[in-house]
DNA sequence: TGTATTAATGAAAATGATTTTCATTAACTT
DNA sequence: AAGTTAATGAAAATCATTTTCATTAATACA
């Protein structure tokens, strides 16, 4: 029913039926800065569309995620969060973690350095062990700007 | 009781009471070639110490990783991977992940460039967003050998 | 514009790793 | 050897995610 984000992405096809959980999953993830929780996506719903379930939520971003329409990012606090793949974070950006409260933050800064050497890694990696390399993750752990001060025990 | 383990690692300080579960885990993760998940520790306990309940087998791993004696690697089938701390691998190494049957394959290869980037990219990021960074992770996904062979859906 | 087909949904139950609770045991102090 | 109390184990609880299954509704097409 909801036309908002189908024809945008050009979806129809691989997607199947475009239904308005998928729509509305869509448009919340489109709004945020990213990095959000099934449950954190699921309440941000729940006030203007009580009707849809967690479990269609669920379900929503691992069809997202097999198009290739989302990331999802493992998270230390051991709930997976997920985040639109745009225009600027596509091609390499990775993540700065918060062990305290969850918060991820992206960077790309020594997007150049970085690529060469993951290039170059893969390429010897994939030989040595016979291993098909289909991804990679950088990510730093630590506390962020708040939970820095929020005193300091991890 | 036993002290295998204790003496060796000068540990008896810092752990509190020095048990048999605590040494016999600790001698089950020094033989293998580590990655082993808290369920495998205990089965492979289990034979020679039905007693020792998982619920010790995570209390002591924990306690291990608090105390920096072994690392805890997340894998993406869901159960958490623990391995000892070495000579060879304490200082930087990363790792290869199977998505399909979760083995963990460690490399060090190009650790020079690597430590570099890392180095050049956590001081620029600290100071950013005013992130305290206290550990990374870099780490490649895809098939090992064996599962590459085994068909390929992802 | 109906109507049929069947993919998508939602509620509830199941799963599976990890954590908590609490009564019992045993490591270490004296 | 005895007392103190940290550590243990069994069972229950938690919590994110998945599965089940009966119902709904998006799309194709008459
Ligand atoms: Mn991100
Ligand atoms: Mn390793
Ligand atoms: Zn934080
Ligand atoms: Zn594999």
């Amino acid at each position: 029913m909801p036309r908002r984000h189908c024809a945008r992405h050009g979806l129809r096809e691989q997607v199947g039926r475009w239904t308005e959980p998928r729509d509305v999953i869509l448009d919340v993830l489109s709004r945020s800065k990213g990095h959000l929780s099934a449950k954190e996506i699921y309440d941000a719903l729940y006030s203007s569309h009580p009707g849809i379930g967690l479990t269609t939520v669920y379900r929503t971003l691992e069809l997202f995620r097999r198009l290739g329409f989302i990331q999802k990012v493992a998270s230390p606090d051991g709930q997976a969060r997920y985040e639109l793949r745009t225009e600027e974070n596509k091609g390499h950006h990775h993540h700065l973690i918060c062990l305290r409260c969850g918060k991820i933050i992206d960077y790309q800064d020594f997007a150049d350095e970085e690529l060469e050497l993951v290039k170059k890694t893969e390429k010897a990696l994939a030989q040595k062990h016979n291993f098909l390399i289909l991804d990679h993750n950088i990510e730093f752990l630590g506390l962020c700007d708040k939970c820095r001060q929020a005193a300091g025990d991890i």
